[in-house]
DNA sequence: CGCGAACTTGAGGCGTGTCAACCCCTGTGG
DNA sequence: CCACAGGGGTTGACACGCCTCAAGTTCGCG
């Protein structure tokens, strides 16, 4: 278990220090001054967690007291209803926070699985709250990331009530690629962390439509896919899939 | 016009007091002491707003500096792509909150539609945030509302990605019954504000769709519908078609 | 009274789901 | 080192639910 060396160090009073964190142009800091920075240093992530490939980070019913940033690894969040059906909400990786949508209720309404090993940023709900009230632009800054995660959900609500099967999966490759890309990431090419019933799941289609789409998409001459990796050799070809849909 | 007789009072320096609205327990406010309550006066809702059956409270693009609250009347949002495809993100009726999307990137990227005749709360942003930081509850209700609505959306993509027709109808009737209920309204029968197209593009399905749908609920005893007047003589029938699905 | 928008209903087509067989890759144990 | 098992992925044939297209009805409004 390569994390749990690093236990230790995540844990109790030793301080978390987003001011040297790789991802603090990319979290929930960004747009913090130097100064800012520093302040909330070991005061807004309370530990960091490990949670291994296939496990969950929290599950429908617990309840909610802390918001997660992504670290290092890879999430879908899970909606189940009590017939046991499911819905992928999310997908979830370096710098996107998970939680959000157990606020109100105080309760978690899904579970957040991890799809590979990961880390994740423990942030107390209470203290980022008080840490928003003396820090207007943490504040802020928490209130464009729910704003986001609000419009984001729009966005996949578009996907699945409009778009044919092979724009949905156009669709998801992009924004997939797109938020790889903006982590230092190769654009064009991936190792996917979640299965063909997983990406259904989240598009609203069965994992036969998702596979036949993606080999639709490589006799196109659009990708090249080998189980789970895709290499999109005509992104130009793949937005114009889904030509006129903004985002 | 019912509204302009209302306008001068509701202008410019004139003071919106949140003390005495009658949504005060459903809306923002909630949960703030009397005192707190006096504290906002006048100070978070800068404005009421009319908007006309058929006109936009805002339209994609447009510069997002308010957040709004409807005091009287319906709205739905609607994201459209740029090849003209549209998709209705919600239906917003008294003391829900409108524009949440747009704080991330400060511009609007759906249109908010009146259904009938509507006045809204406008609450500037940058004053909003201000008495959040003052009085720490609103902020946290604020939270709350924008938590809810990210729990609604990911209840929207599941009624998307899982269900049948029938399901979604009926999943979109028992919901929109639940929020007239706790606005003091009959849970039995409604005259809906919105189109069988507008309801179609909500749930991902064609107005014929939703037609169908409707008479075949009626011809189960389901449901009496005629036009816009619906009246549901068995909700646990209806409850009984999306059986395990939760909230 | 007549027009147009919204709604209803029917007939037929199509895209995706369903079911099933097979393949690929990995890990395990003899 | 190979045999085997099992999960994930691929592909095909067929079914069916919803969409499409079209005609007719109802209702509100000028």
């Amino acid at each position: 278990m390569v994390g749990s060396v690093f236990r230790p160090l995540h844990r109790g009073s030793c301080s978390v220090q987003c001011s040297h964190c790789n991802l603090r142009e990319i979290c929930l800091p960004v747009g913090l001054t130097r100064d800012e920075l520093e302040r909330i240093d070991g005061r807004l992530v309370a530990a960091r967690r490990h949670v291994s490939h296939g496990e969950a980070l929290f599950r429908t019913g617990d309840r909610f007291d802390a918001v997660y940033a992504v670290w290092t690894g890879f999430f879908k969040t899970v909606l189940t209803s009590s017939d046991g059906r499911a819905q992928v909400t999310g997908f979830q990786m370096a710098g996107e926070l998970i939680g959000l949508d157990a606020i109100d209720k105080g309760v978690h309404a899904v579970d957040a699985v991890a799809l590979e090993d990961a880390q994740v940023c423990v942030m107390p709900f209470h203290d980022l709250a008080a840490l928003g009230r003396e820090i207007p632009s943490l504040q802020a800054q928490f209130s464009r990331l729910m704003s986001r995660e609000i419009a984001n959900d729009h966005e996949a609500m578009f996907v699945l009530g409009n778009m044919h099967a092979e724009e949905r999966v156009a669709a998801f490759l992009l924004n997939l690629m797109h938020r790889l890309q903006a982590r230092g990431f190769s654009s064009s090419s991936v190792e996917l962390r979640m299965s063909r019933e997983e990406i259904g799941s989240f598009l609203g289609l069965k994992l036969e439509t998702v596979s036949r789409t993606l080999s639709k998409f490589q006799a196109s001459g659009l990708l090249f896919v080998r189980q789970r990796h895709i290499t999109i050799t005509d992104p130009n070809g793949l937005r114009h899939l889904i030509d006129g849909v903004s985002v």
